[in-house]
DNA sequence: CAAAAAACTTAATGTAGATTAAGAATTTGA
DNA sequence: TCAAATTCTTAATCTACATTAAGTTTTTTG
């Protein structure tokens, strides 16, 4: 278990290998996951040091990381790497709202071409905002 | 009309005053308001200069803009904003997984408080992703 | 200002996916 | 290595929201 829901000034982690996943509870305590961090993926909490984090974040592989620091100055470097997550969430909110179950399986398939026998079928699930069962 | 899908090396609206709105259209021809733009906010496709963009961008209110350009390191110093971004679209992500219409409703009126009465309605079900009758 | 277009409202019916349950298979861990 | 926990599978039932339709109000525009 890498962070809690509710820590202040949390981590960014780089994934150099094994497997990580955010994820939040919903109030009936069921788990949504927010990402999968397979290798080269980075994963945090997209808030602010100073706020309350509101994702779960835990490794479901042994993994090697880079800790970084939230911190956003230090890393203008990575700019790169948030115009890719941006538009990795852009996606996934377009999705969401307009696609069907079966349409986000495909495109879970696409964006992680690698962890499909990595993760159980209850986390892809988790994933795409649907039941283990549907 | 500031921007058709499709189009490359788009650029990104800052909003000065007024209300700008990006959607898509899915296969069905139906519109999902992606995000507002009030005073403030700032507007833009979040993909790469050089990948065709997937949002529609036009103004629901007469507005006055600064347009930038999208590429990224001349706007270190707006490190800020994109956190901001990213926070909001994670929050969204989560709520669109794990929410009932009426709490994104609810989580909407917080977002954009000062725009309830200046978008339709068939625009909030849109951008709650759900039809206007429901 | 008047006609046309768009938005709103209400209501009946339909459906994707949720919920519940219970047995089978697989994985985990002492 | 074996018991416990977790995951998978199937199926019946349920429900939040979609779809369709048609009348009403509001907004837009020439």
């Amino acid at each position: 278990m890498l962070q809690e829901f509710g820590e202040l000034n949390t981590k960014v982690y780089h994934v150099v290998s094994g497997l990580l996943r955010s994820y939040t509870l919903d109030k009936k305590g069921k788990e949504h996951i927010f990402m999968f961090g397979p290798e080269g993926w980075v994963v945090g909490d997209n808030v602010p040091p100073e706020i309350p984090c509101q994702l779960y974040i835990d490794a479901i592989e042994d993994s090697e990381l880079y800790v970084l620091p939230k911190d956003l100055k230090r890393e203008n470097k990575n700019a790169e790497a948030f115009i890719k997550r941006l538009g990795v969430l852009q996606k996934r909110v377009i999705m969401l709202m307009s696609a069907s179950a079966i349409e986000r399986y495909e495109h879970f398939e696409e964006t992680y071409p690698d962890i499909m026998n990595r993760v159980t079928q209850k986390m892809i699930a988790s994933y795409l905002g649907i039941t283990p069962e549907a």
